[in-house]
DNA sequence: CTGGTCAACGGGCTTT
DNA sequence: AAAGCCCGTTGACCAG
C-alpha cells in the first residue's frame, strides 16, 4: 500500500481554484470525510458545484487533522475485482448490496454507485462495438453478394443480346416459312430471362431501403425457386414459371393453364417465340 | 507531449 | 420530493 499524499492543482497557488485532494482505496475519501473541504457531491447536498479551498494552508489543516489518505486515486485491483464479479451477478445495484460492498471494501457506498455506473457505461460502449462489428461483417457479405449479383446481371444482359441477334437473323432467313429452333435454343432464352428478371429485381430490393429479403432462393440443382412474391417480380405474360432451370425447361407439372406457361418439348414456332421474346425484351427495358 | 483510461461530477430524466 | 439512472464532461494518472 502506498503512503498518503496531496496533490495540488498546479494552478493552486496563484488561482482561486485550489488543490484537489486525492484519495486511497482502504481509507475513507478524503472528500467524503471533509465534505466542507471538497464539496458534497450527492444529490440534493449543499453546492452543485465543487467548492475548492481558498488557500493551500486550510487544506493542511484540513489534511493533517485527519489520517493520512492513501495517495492512490484509483481503485485497488482486489476492490476492481470484487466489484466485477458483483458486476456479472447482477449489472444493477441495490443499496443493500451498495451498502454492503461499500463496507467490505471499505469505500463511500457513493463510490460503488458511481463505479456501477462508470462500469454500465463502459459494457454499453462494449456492446456498442460488438453490434457494429457484427453489422459490418453482414454489410460485407451483403456487398460481395450484391456484386456477384450485378456481375451475373451483366452476363446475363450480353447472352441476351446475343439470342436477340440469333432472333434477328432467324427472321430475316425464316421469311417464307417456319423456322426450326431447338428447344435448348428456346429454353436457354426463356430462363435466362426469367432469372435475369428476378436477379435484376433482387438487386433492385437489395440496394432499396427497408427491403424485406430475398424473393429468390437457389435450390438444389442449380434450380431458381420464385417465391411466394413471385407475381410481383414478373411481367404480366410470363406468369409462374414454378421451376426455372438455369440451363433448360424441365417442368414437373401437367400442362394445365392455370395462369402459367409451359414450354413443350420440341417445336416451338417462331412466331410465337418472337412475340414471347419481345415481350420480355419491353418488360426488361421497362423495369 | 499526447491520447487513453478511470473515478467523479452535474444535469436531465424517470420512477416511486 | 427524493432517489436513482444515464449521459456527457472533467481532471488525474499513466504509458508510449
Amino acid at each position: 500500500m502506498d503512503s498518503g499524499r496531496l496533490i495540488f492543482d498546479s494552478a493552486s497557488s496563484s488561482s482561486s481554484r485550489g488543490p484537489l485532494l486525492l484519495w486511497g482505496g482502504g481509507n475513507p475519501v478524503l472528500r467524503a470525510v471533509s465534505p466542507v473541504v471538497v464539496g458534497v457531491a450527492e444529490k440534493g447536498g449543499a453546492s452543485k458545484r465543487r467548492p475548492f479551498f481558498t488557500s493551500p494552508d486550510e487544506v493542511y489543516e484540513e489534511y493533517y487533522e485527519e489520517q493520512l489518505p492513501e495517495k492512490k486515486r484509483r481503485l485497488t485491483s482486489e476492490q476492481v475485482h470484487l466489484l466485477e464479479r458483483s458486476f456479472k451477478e447482477e449489472n444493477k445495484l441495490e443499496p443493500e448490496r451498495k451498502s454492503e460492498l461499500a463496507q467490505m471494501l471499505g469505500l463511500q457506498p457513493r463510490q460503488v454507485a458511481v463505479w456501477f455506473q462508470n462500469r454500465r457505461a463502459r459494457w454499453k460502449n462494449k456492446q456498442l462495438e460488438r453490434d457494429f462489428d457484427q453489422l459490418k461483417s453482414s454489410y460485407d457479405a451483403l456487398l460481395f453478394d450484391h456484386d456477384a449479383l450485378l456481375k451475373d446481371n451483366h452476363r446475363l444482359r450480353s447472352q441476351l443480346s446475343t439470342l436477340a441477334e440469333k432472333l434477328e437473323e432467324a427472321n430475316e432467313q425464316g421469311a417464307s416459312g417456319v423456322t426450326v429452333l431447338t428447344v435448348d435454343d428456346q429454353a436457354a432464352s426463356t430462363a435466362d430471362l426469367t432469372v435475369l428478371n428476378i436477379q435484376q429485381k433482387k438487386v433492385e430490393d437489395m440496394l432499396s431501403p427497408g427491403s424485406g429479403g430475398s424473393a429468390v432462393v437457389e435450390a438444389e440443382g442449380g434450380h431458381h425457386l420464385v417465391e411466394s412474391s413471385r407475381e410481383s417480380y414478373l411481367p404480366e405474360n410470363y406468369h409462374c414459371v414454378e421451376l426455372v432451370d438455369v440451363v433448360g425447361i424441365h417442368s414437373e407439372d401437367d400442362m394445365s393453364d392455370e395462369g402459367c406457361s409451359y414450354y413443350p418439348d420440341g417445336m416451338f414456332t417462331e412466331h410465337h417465340q418472337q412475340e414471347e421474346v419481345e415481350a420480355q425484351l419491353d418488360w426488361c427495358i421497362w423495369n
